[in-house]
DNA sequence: GCCGGGGCATGACACATGTCATGGCCGGCT
DNA sequence: AGCCGGCCATGACATGTGTCATGCCCCGGC
């Protein structure tokens, strides 16, 4: 029996996949849980084969679980299992030693699928996703103007961003103008929706 | 048997969700979507007594569908499920004659539960929606201020939304900033992101 | 009929934002 | 050492945005 971990905030979604894995012969699953921040302790509990992760999650997200968990039991295989297609997400999933890469509209058979596969030491990544993520490359932005465009998200004026970071009102209208001009954007609104997209921030 | 038509565009959730259902011994889901555009035919030509819609869908989204399959068959009882809870949605919803209005994060064991009661002729609606909904109140915005603050979404430059709406610039910047004053908001950023909140676009 | 209120539309003005040129600082390279 | 390139930071300037006062039109109340 394949023991997996089911980590989603969404309680109807979460007991939903696992009455579609319920009817695997072969899967089992040991553990549910609703936060990021307990995935790590429920695996220690459970001992899964996989664990199966989104990526919105309360507490942290699913991306840090991940890493987290691979650090402490790297025995477990991770199948990311989300919403949003973003290649920035693929990214940092990659990095955090990941073994696969879901989204939520792929067919329902994929999921069983992919478990025994990683299991079986494959990686499994969507191919259009990871032509994606490689097409758009890394993020051009540097650690100050990610700092500036972040604190620029729900709508703050440049003076609130200006003294909250502790800069000049025109140092953070330089940052943001770069910020728009690696982006491609017509303004900061854009800038920040673009950047977020592909994950750069 | 209940019969119940399934419409969720993500194809692994809606299966999983068919999945959940399959457990009860009185329902049968006798067909299933992944457009809100659909819902029509396939109720007509399934027969559904309960349509369960979800209400982020390609084609047209499931508050309108639900408007459509109410005109075509009064009937059918509409649940909506979704993920966001926003009073504005189910405002909408009751408006469109939806019998219950259930969000993804509740407990998997009422959807079952759900659907039984309003086959009886039930409402079910979460109560902290309902005073949610009740408290902030109806959309203060005009159509004309809806309309310019809805192209401006997607980070678009005021000059745009005056050739797209055929306005002058300064009459753009005019329903702009009434929407900024009526959603208590900073600039034009913030009013987009509370008026989506309350469901008030 | 005649207001009065509210939505629609506009232009002038003040202010916030985006662009540009500049300079200091640090690390890699010749 | 000296040079170069990249990141960080700043202020001056042009442009885009938000606010305001104003007028038109339509509809309902008196």
């Amino acid at each position: 029996m394949i023991r997996v971990l089911l980590a989603e905030d969404q309680a109807m979604i979460r007991e939903a996949l696992a009455a579609l894995l319920s009817f695997e012969d072969d899967i089992e699953v040991v553990a549910q849980v609703g936060r990021g921040d307990e995935v790590v302790r429920a695996a220690e509990a459970s001992g899964p084969d996989v664990a199966l992760l989104d990526i919105e999650m309360p507490g942290i997200d699913g991306l840090t679980a991940a890493a987290e968990l691979r650090r402490a039991r790297p025995q477990t295989k991770i199948v990311i299992l989300t919403t949003f297609g973003r290649p920035g997400f693929l990214r940092r999933a990659m990095e955090s030693g990941v073994s696969a890469f879901l989204v939520k509209d792929s067919p329902a058979d994929k999921l069983a699928c992919t478990i025994r596969r990683v299991l079986a030491g494959d990686r499994v990544i969507d191919p259009d996703l990871a032509a994606a993520a490689l097409a758009e490359g890394i993020s051009p932005l540097t650690p100050r103007e990610r700092d500036v465009l972040g604190a620029s998200a729900d709508g703050a004026t440049i003076a609130q961003i200006a003294q909250e970071l502790y800069l000049s009102e025109g140092t953070v209208r330089n940052y943001l103008s770069s910020c728009i001009q690696k982006t491609g954007a017509r303004n900061r609104t854009e800038a920040l929706r673009l950047a977020e997209e592909r994950g750069w921030l």
